[in-house]
DNA sequence: TTCATTCTGGAATAATCGTTTCAGAATGAA
DNA sequence: TTCATTCTGAAACGATTATTCCAGAATGAA
């Protein structure tokens, strides 16, 4: 009947999330984002709307592929406790190895505090984030691999604010010996 | 000879500051700045100079303040312990009394990634705050009160980018009783 | 008071912002 | 091939951006 969408969209969703994660939300333009994405600013508006719109899909997106990533990273892992250290040391590796900014963290300093939308999509997900590894502790602690004294949710939101202070510490120095010892650290802390 | 300046410089930036802190740098508008300081905007351009530099003169004003302030406090009480717990429970009930983002932290994600006057500044700053805290620490170390097994500037790392942690926490979950929670749990791990 | 100097208010600038519009190319069932 | 439909490209939109300019008011030493 008629002619149909030519582009696949959650590559292109990718290409536009990339620009977002290096800028920020507003110091990227529409331009910019029709040049990344290489589409038409029409068919962008059509198929997938304005630029809020554009940007939720990209931080679900984000989101989403970070979760995804996460499950099967514990899933390979044989204890709850081998299962948290490889968390812990792999987003280590993942602060030192990005020189961007991160996508999440400058869109909640950011964004979140006025834009309502946003920060209910950010809470949501953090709280999915916190729940996945407050279990991970729970069984952590129900398999007297880690002391049981405290409540696991907390000890999950420990380790996940821990992560926020370690990209602020590496993007103010730079250093990655700083983050290692840190996430070591963190692990004797959580272990002992 | 000629007619003089009719307006507080500091007065004016600390105007300024408080626009950047509830919006950030890119959504703050020089119309926005104008209304706010009550200055005009020959004056402001003469005077000050332009968004950035006006910007930079914020966030300098912004820790001058906060540093005097910790100073302050610190000096006021009459062990290196005591004076950690007060620093850090402090810190808590801000985050939690303040419903505005932190100039600090949002600068930090927002801006310091890809501006590198702005980068070298909050990171020279940082250092001090870091190195302020690390000679408390060292202090508690020497007087007995806190385990000296480990680095007193790691520790004042630590205890720095927690703050970030919770502020993240904050603007999603608004939750003062899980911010509370996490600078109890702080004050017991760093004297335990 | 005079007058060189400096500040002030508002208009003007050029660039860029996000978004809309629309003619025409592409599509694919009939 | 036909033709209704949908996508595409580029131009145009009005609003807003940061910044500059300039005429005139205010100033204060001479």
């Amino acid at each position: 009947m008629a002619r149909c969408v030519e582009f696949n969209e959650v590559e292109k969703i990718e290409k536009a999330m990339n620009v977002f994660w290096e800028k920020g939300y507003n110091a990227t333009s529409m331009q910019d984002l029709v040049d990344a994405m290489q589409i038409n600013r029409s068919s962008l508006y059509n198929t997938i709307g304005d630029k809020h719109q554009l940007f939720m899909k990209c931080i679900s997106n984000y989101f989403d592929n970070a979760m995804q990533e996460l499950k099967d990273k514990v899933a390979n892992e044989t204890s709850a406790k081998a299962a948290l250290i490889k968390v812990i040391s792999d987003k280590a590796d993942w602060i030192i190895s990005c020189d961007k900014g991160c996508l999440g963290m400058k869109t909640i300093f950011e964004i979140a505090p006025d834009d309502c939308t946003v920060r209910n999509v950010m809470s949501k997900n953090n709280d999915i984030f916190i729940e996945f590894l407050a279990t991970i502790v729970q069984k952590a602690m129900d398999d007297g691999e880690m002391d049981d004294s405290e409540d696991a949710a907390l000890m999950a939101e420990y380790i996940a604010t821990s992560f926020t202070g370690w990209k602020q510490s590496y993007i103010l120095n730079g250093n990655p010996i700083k983050i290692k010892k840190m996430s070591e650290f963190l692990i004797k802390n959580i272990f002992k």
